[in-house]
RNA sequence: GCGCCGAUAGUGUAGUGGUUAUCACUAUGCGUUGCCAACGCAUAAACUCGGGUUCGAAUCCCGGUCGGCGCACCA
C-alpha cells in the first residue's frame, strides 16, 4: 500500500528514530589551527588533537543534518523536516496494521522528497539538500523470515560484492537461491527483496555489466541491522555509487517508537496450537485488606501476586513493600493454581526496508542508455532507453513536408494517439535530422510516410537502435507499433525489410 | 562550514568601465529536399541574484545562490 505521510514532524518522531540523536553532532573549531572536530570523539575536551593547543576551542554548535522549523504561533514548538520518508510507515503502523487485519507479513511504501542539511551537497544530482526518495517498509514475522515467493527468484543471476568478496576485492555471479544457500544473505525474504531490486533497475535501464550489489561490513552496518545490500551503479564522474539500500533493521525502529510513544506496536500471532501452561494465580482479599493497609494495600496486593508458590505457603506470609517486611495473614489471600491455554503472542514485528535513491537512479539510467557511434564520419547521439521508460513512445514523420504526406502521416498521429500512446509528430527538416533528433531523445520508433504511402498504403517504422527499417501495411500500424513497445514482436519480425 | 576558483542565449563560447554584447551549433518560419544532423534566406534567444562604487558596470567591490577543487563533515 502506498501512502503519504507527513512531510513535518515533532521532534518525538525523530528522537524515536534516532535523527535527532545521531544526526546531531557537536562540532568544535580550533581557533589557533582552524581544524575541526565532532567535539564527543575528543580524547581530551580541552585540547586540540592537531596543534596541542590548549583551550582553543570555539563553544560546540550542534550540528544537525535535519533542517528545523516552528510550529504554530509564538515560536515554541519545534518540528523537523523529514531526513528520510520511512518514519511515515512506522508512525501509521497501527492504522497499516488494521488495513492488513492483524496479520503479518504486510508493507507500505512511500514515495517523496526528503531534506537534509548536507554540509557539502556536491556531486551535481548524487548529493542533494532536497532528494527524492521511495522507500518500503515490510513487516515481518522474526520467526520466520522465509518468503512464499522465493522461488519466483530463485534462479535470478545477480553481481555480487559480499563481506567475503570485499575482501578479496572480486565480485561473484551467482542466484539468488545460492547466495542463500550459502548463508551469504541472511534469508530468504531479504534476498527477495534484493533480488525484486535488481529486477526494476534492469527493467529501467541500468546496465547489466555498471550494476552490483553490495554488502555492508559489520563496521559498517547498523549495529542492530542483520544484512544490508546496497545496490550501486558505476558511474564515469563518481565511480561506484549507492543507489538502493536493503536492510534487514529487525526490530529496532518498532521498539524505538514504541518507547518513545508508549503505543502497542506489536502484533498478535495465534500459535499453530494452543498451548498449556500451568498458572499461578494470586487473589488478595481486598475487602480485608484495604481497611487493614488503608493506602498502602494496593502495593500489598501487588506484592503478594509476585510471591513464589513456596513463600505463599507460609504462615504468615512475608512480603517487601517499600523496603519493610509485612506480615500477612494467609486468611486474606488465596490462591490456586489453574491450566492456562496460551493461544499466541504479542511480537513485535521485524522490518525489511528498501530504499530508493531516484535522483540517482535516473541518473544512472540516464547515463547507462546513452551512447555516441559512428556513422558516416558523423557521430550518433542516441538514448536507447528501455520501452517502459521513454517520454516519447513514436514518431510519425512525413517523409517531407509537402501536404499529400502530411495528411495521412497526421491521420497515423491522430490513430496512434488515441491508443493513449505518447506520439510526436515532426515536418520540419530533411527526415535524417528528424531521426537523429528522436535518437537523442531516445524515442525508440519512427513511422514514416512516403509515396509509396500513396501508392500501396505501406509507411515504414525505424529502429531506433539499429536504424534498420521495415515496411508495413498503413492499417496495422497501430497494432504492429504497440506489440513492438510491449516487446512482444521482434523488430524484424514486424514487416518486411525495406529496400533502398 | 572554511579556503581557492568559476557562472554570458537551449549548448559551447568571445568580450580588462562606454559594443546594437561576438561566433558556432541548436531551435523557429519560409523555400528547397524521394530515407539518416544537406542547402539558402529570415527570425528568436543570454550577461546567476541582491546591494554598492561610478556620469556610465557583463566588466570593479560586498553579500546570497549554484557549480568545481582542497580541507573538514557525512555515508
Amino acid at each position: 500500500m502506498l501512502i503519504d505521510a507527513a512531510v513535518l514532524g515533532p521532534p518525538q518522531v525523530w528522537e524515536a528514530s534516532g535523527h535527532l540523536g545521531n544526526f546531531s553532532d557537536p562540532l568544535v573549531d580550533c581557533t589557533n589551527c582552524k581544524n575541526r572536530f565532532r567535539l564527543d570523539k575528543l580524547d581530551d575536551p580541552d585540547t586540540c588533537p592537531e596543534c596541542g593547543e590548549k583551550n582553543s576551542f570555539t563553544e560546540a554548535r550542534e550540528f544537525n543534518l535535519m533542517f528545523k522549523t516552528f510550529i504554530g504561533p509564538g515560536g515554541t514548538q519545534p518540528g523537523y523536516i523529514r531526513p528520510e520518508t520511512a518514519q511515515g510507515m512506522f508512525v501509521n503502523f497501527q492504522r497499516l496494521l488494521r488495513h492488513y487485519r492483524d496479520r503479518l507479513p504486510f508493507g507500505a511504501v512511500q514515495i517523496g522528497k526528503s531534506y537534509r542539511n548536507e554540509i557539502s551537497p556536491r556531486q551535481g544530482v548524487i548529493r542533494l539538500r532536497e532528494f527524492s526518495q521511495a522507500e518500503a517498509e515490510i513487516f515481518i514475522n522474526p520467526r520466520n523470515k522465509t518468503h512464499p515467493r522465493f522461488i519466483e527468484v530463485a534462479d535470478l543471476v545477480m553481481t555480487l560484492y559480499s563481506k567475503e568478496g570485499q575482501e578479496r576485492g572480486e565480485t561473484e555471479e551467482m542466484t539468488v537461491g545460492e547466495a542463500v544457500e550459502k548463508g551469504i544473505m541472511a534469508h530468504e525474504t531479504l534476498a527477495y527483496y534484493v533480488a525484486r531490486t535488481y529486477q526494476f533497475l534492469i527493467e529501467a535501464g541500468l546496465s547489466y555489466d555498471r550494476l552490483r550489489f553490495r554488502q555492508h561490513k559489520d563496521d559498517e552496518m547498523a549495529h542492530y541491522a542483520v544484512d544490508c545490500w546496497d545496490a550501486e551503479a558505476l558511474l564515469d564522474r563518481f565511480g561506484w555509487i549507492e543507489i538502493v539500500g536493503v536492510a534487514d533493521r529487525t526490530d529496532y525502529d518498532l521498539k524505538s517508537h514504541m518507547a518513545q510513544s508508549q503505543a502497542n506496536l506489536t502484533v498478535y500471532l495465534p500459535f499453530d496450537e494452543p498451548r498449556k501452561q500451568e498458572k499461578l494465580v494470586v487473589k488478595p482479599d481486598m475487602k480485608k485488606l484495604g481497611p487493614l493497609f488503608r493506602k498502602g494495600a494496593k502495593a500489598v496486593a501487588d506484592a503478594l501476586c509476585t510471591l513464589p508458590l513456596e513463600d505463599l505457603k507460609r504462615d504468615p506470609i512475608v512480603v517487601e513493600v517499600d523496603g519493610e517486611n509485612v506480615e500477612i495473614d494467609p486468611a486474606l489471600v488465596s490462591f490456586e493454581m489453574v491450566d492456562e491455554e496460551i493461544r499466541g503472542e504479542e511480537i513485535v514485528p521485524h522490518v525489511i526496508e528498501p530504499s530508493f535513491g531516484i535522483d540517482r537512479i535516473l541518473y544512472s539510467v540516464l547515463e547507462h542508455s546513452y551512447r555516441e557511434e559512428m556513422v558516416e564520419g558523423e557521430t550518433r547521439a542516441v538514448l536507447a532507453l528501455k520501452n517502459r521508460v521513454v517520454p516519447i513512445q513514436v514518431a510519425v514523420l512525413p517523409l517531407m513536408d509537402r501536404v499529400e504526406l502530411i495528411a495521412p502521416a497526421e491521420e497515423i498521429a491522430q490513430i496512434l494517439r488515441s491508443l493513449d500512446l505518447r506520439v510526436e509528430y515532426d515536418s520540419s527538416g530533411s527526415i535524417g535530422r528528424r531521426y537523429r533528433r528522436n535518437d537523442e531523445v531516445g524515442t525508440p520508433y519512427s513511422v514514416t510516410v512516403d509515396y509509396e504511402t500513396l501508392e500501396e498504403g505501406t509507411v515504414t517504422i525505424r529502429d531506433r537502435d539499429s536504424m534498420s527499417q521495415i515496411r508495413v501495411k498503413k492499417d496495422e500500424v497501430a497494432e504492429k507499433v504497440t506489440a513492438l513497445l510491449k516487446g512482444e514482436m521482434e523488430f524484424s519480425e514486424a514487416g518486411s525489410p525495406l529496400q533502398s
